[in-house]
DNA sequence: GTTGTTGCAAATACTTTGCAACTAT
DNA sequence: ATAGTTGCAAAGTATTTGCAACAAC
């Protein structure tokens, strides 16, 4: 990948007191070349077939700094593993999951935050984090 | 537990052509008695303590068959496990998790629900189920 | 050179499955 | 009698961890 991503990796690195290796630079280089959900096992073959050496553990290690740092959101589909995807920007977003194909889709709306907001205060909490997945079907 | 929770299990069963056992009348019972949001072992573990012979298989393969028609909810919590919760009525319910104290908290928001009907419609979909957590801390 | 990082294989946690014994009908 | 159900222990799946070899600084 590009100087770019190396920079911020290097920033992430340098906040955690982590040193730079090859192996979390190309976990993270993969997550960024395909922006998509995929879990640890894609990513982890993805980076063999290409002959990088690293192993799942590092793979696993790695998303748990990127995730921790921001730079990688997790999402739970529900059917045991996780899903990773680049957080490029700060963008916030929910998925909707067409129950007959698997794509997901992505969506924001800022009513539905805003009303999760309020349902939250009115029993006395305030909303840190949320997990939101429709579960569709295609319409006709 | 009463006449009316095996009335129906009795019922769940027949229309699914399974046969009415000690053992799925315990599960169902247990789930009934304690409506709160619990795992598999803990139920499991519960039976045993009351010396009902039951065994771990049994009670995943009766929340199985009890979630396949609604008479029981699956939620995950997203650390590995799930927690079930009857289904009394067909009363839909959202959670908001407590990340202080783990406290789950039920809510329902009939505009949280048209709303995400509008956003996948204007998808193209229409949603079949939803996940919905609010991840909270109280205020102050 | 020192300390962090890696790969490996074993461990973990939750859930599922094959199969022989058992039980509802 | 017969076909479904159970318990057990083994297998499965996703992820984590201990540790000795190795690499970054």
């Amino acid at each position: 990948m590009g100087k770019a991503s190396s920079i911020i990796l290097n920033e992430v690195l340098k906040t955690e007191g982590l040193r730079y290796t090859e192996q979390r630079q190309a976990v993270w280089d993969e997550i960024l070349r395909i922006q998509d959900h995929r879990d640890a096992e894609d990513i982890y073959l993805t980076l063999v077939r290409k002959n990088i050496k690293v192993s799942r553990a590092t793979v696993y290690r790695t998303i748990d700094v990127l995730e921790k740092n921001r730079l990688v959101r997790k999402m739970d589909v529900g059917d045991g593993r996780s899903l990773y995807e680049p957080r490029l920007n700060n963008e916030h977003h929910d998925h909707m999951i067409c129950m007959d194909t698997g794509k997901i889709i992505e969506f924001y709306n800022e009513d539905l935050e805003n009303l999760q907001d309020k349902i939250a205060k009115e029993h006395g909490y305030r909303v840190i984090k949320h997990v939101h997945q429709l579960f569709v079907k295609p319409i006709k």
